[in-house]
DNA sequence: CTGAAGAATCAGGGAAACCCCGATTGTTCT
DNA sequence: AGAACAATCGGGGTTTCCCTGATTCTTCAG
């Protein structure tokens, strides 16, 4: 039986290159395609997947927030993260997510099938620029208590908080997650209290520098 | 009589490093200090110094919008510019604006004395990494017709933007520029219509993309 | 020189955001 | 079982946002 893969990337060419690239292998059948965090968490229920192929930065629900709620809802996935970047946090609270494999996108079409292997294996795969930001945080992981927005927010709060500093209104966002507008402001409301950033610009800049949001 | 030169910079500890640099040079005296825009075009028309070294960086107003209206205020001052980064479009924007001279922060120790003898001689200077910079951007100037924050708006446009980018409200604004709140948010309403912006969020990644704040 | 265009200034008014309350439900951990 | 926290909603008041319209002044081309 032949080993289904969910892709998720908000850049269509990318999904059509790893597409190509899985489908030379007959053992690999892509089963789904989704171009935000929310509808993979959604789709991936459905498609019941055997791996899940994630971009880290996505509009709407990130790839981390995605990989959350994707192992949440099914243990037995396995979850590869693509990043264009090897930035410290993501890798770091991907892996936390529950995630498989971590590569940069520089690698991927390199090393694809033997990460395919690796994680079917139930093993943990990095690619090379990866492994030395893991081992570099692991080696000074007791110096820093590691606050930033994923330690102190709430799940739901960093969807909040990613949504605001895409510019959603609180009303867009209350539509979109199936909620009271009061809901979302309260979210607003203890978002800016945790932080202690009481205006949207800088909730917007925070978000970025905490990899919520792209430019 | 001796070179007056005035240092612009927010961190502290540059303008240390080039006071020092600079009174070496019994020929240089410096005449005063400021750490942000609005203070250094106010003290540059007191001191009337020969140079002023200024960060392209800074609060409050940027090292671009400072060194435009310290030139029109006084005509005959060579404007040495300091950079983190040799962003393309901070050394047009600057150049434009008139400033005798652009140079990386690498470079600043072992250049500026020749620097301050070039400009003072009514030449331009460019550090190495600076130089192809606008070579390359004269190279392809015919390409792109440079839209940008730089032409559609107004200075004061730019002025109010990367206030509201910094998180001041409208009010606040207000105060520090001593105009109506009617007239900032106005001021608001057209910098949105004219960028098509229409959220206070994407407004400051857009003035993170444009340089107008930092992160 | 004159009219058009743009820049800077300000006001009114409706929508939305912000903020302080309080409240319920469910989970989790001690 | 109780405490702590997360997520959900509501009331109600202040402030900010944001759009429309309007005036003055400068600038610049015809």
């Amino acid at each position: 039986m032949s080993i289904g893969v969910f892709l998720v990337d908000d850049h269509k060419f990318i999904r059509d290159g790893l597409r190509t690239l899985l489908e030379k292998n007959p053992a690999i059948k892509v089963v789904g395609e989704a171009e935000d965090g929310r509808s993979a968490v959604r789709l991936a229920d459905k498609l019941k997947p055997d791996i899940v192929i994630l971009d880290v930065a996505m509009p709407d629900l990130n790839g981390i927030e995605a990989a959350r709620q994707i192992i949440a809802d099914n243990p037995d996935v396995k979850v590869i993260a693509l990043s264009m970047h090897s930035d410290r946090r993501f890798v770091a609270e991907m892996l936390k997510a529950g995630a498989s494999a971590y590569l940069s996108k520089d690698y991927v079409f390199d090393e694809l099938e033997s990460v395919i292997r690796t994680v079917m294996a139930d093993k943990i795969y990095l690619s090379p620029d990866i492994s030395g930001v893991v081992v570099e945080n692991y080696v000074r992981q007791t110096a820093k208590p590691e606050s930033s927005a994923f330690s102190v927010l709430s799940d739901r709060e960093r969807e909040v908080l990613q949504l605001l500093a895409e510019g959603k209104t609180a009303k867009e966002i209350a539509e979109k997650l199936n909620v009271s507008i009061k809901t979302v402001e309260t979210h607003r409301t203890n978002i800016m209290n945790k932080l202690d950033i009481h205006r949207l610009a800088e909730l917007t800049k925070y978000a970025v520098r905490e990899g919520l949001t792209s430019l």
